[in-house]
DNA sequence: TCAAATTACTTGCGTTTGCATATAGTCTGG
DNA sequence: CCAGACTATATGCAAACGCAAGTAATTTGA
């Protein structure tokens, strides 16, 4: 794993240059490659980014608000509102009104939705894998760990 | 740090349910946090996510071909071939034929765009270092090794 | 040597996204 | 009890995006 400079990185990677030593670059960029990955087997299934993690967040979260699903899906609330309409539409997803403040919409997969979920769920955890081939156990630990530190320090700021 | 699944998650935590295991959930979620904090700054610069990854690869390498770019700015080349016109038109950068093959172009950062690229900069490595906030010099080592390790495994499939 | 395949980049087009704002319900202080 | 502040969600709009197709240059191979 060295850290030296590579002066000949314009070979294609920029492995050992400026970049790769900023882990929002590298985190981006592996999740753009995640992202893109899947994005093939989600339009398959006619899901965007945001409805696609609007169903993951419900199937482990179900029947919260909109705007607190628009924090864990990482979603703006404008984009999540819209994205809701066409899984309703499709069937994927009820809105209802909550009894306790009627502003508030609590949201709910259907089975046809819980379904479109766990066809989608192999492929992401398949991703998953590939990411982490040949990161033994321990490291991959220590590296859920400082994710979670790290997304309880960026959370604090807004939420 | 525990890891015993929290009943009552419906708080506003989801820190210990089912998806806090999912990496690449955390990981955009993190990655989502970033990218919004910073987008304030970049559009008072007049920048899109496209347009800045452009000026901050080139920054680390000046000169590669516009596919090349689009690989590491982890940007589709439609998407990048507009965003290149706009700064392009800015005066941020120039394209330049490639010499040796008349379909290439070469991408080189002006005074200007290196200037801009310069000014977002300290935004960007304030964004690390709160991400990184309590987190140790070894865990951070440790963790930058693992993305490596991680963007190695993705990019071997693409390219 | 030249037609077919490939590569580099651009453009057309429909969808998705984010920001600002609108609408409607709830809370708070006086 | 009511005016003003605040909260939850939706919508108008312009920018950004991704896919597929287009253009132009290079490579391949028979």
């Amino acid at each position: 794993m060295s850290t030296e400079r590579n002066p000949d990185a314009a070979d294609g990677t920029l492995a050992d240059t400026g970049l790769s030593h900023f882990a929002p670059y590298l985190m981006n960029r592996i999740m753009g490659r995640y992202n893109a990955n899947i994005r093939a087997k989600m339009s398959a299934l006619g899901l965007s980014t945001a409805k696609m993690r609007a169903l993951a967040v419900l199937s482990v979260e179900d029947g919260i608000a909109i705007n607190t699903l628009s924090v864990f899906a990482v979603v703006e609330q404008s984009t999540l509102s819209r994205a809701l309409d066409k899984l309703q539409a499709d069937g994927l997803v009820t809105r209802a009104a909550d009894p306790e403040d009627n502003r508030s919409f609590r949201v709910f997969l259907t089975d046809a939705g819980r379904e479109v979920n766990e066809s989608l769920w192999p492929h992401m955890r398949a991703e998953q894998d590939r990411m982490f081939a040949g990161v033994d156990d321990n490291q991959r630990a220590a590296f859920l760990n400082t994710l979670h530190k790290m997304l309880e320090n960026v959370r604090v700021h807004e939420f």
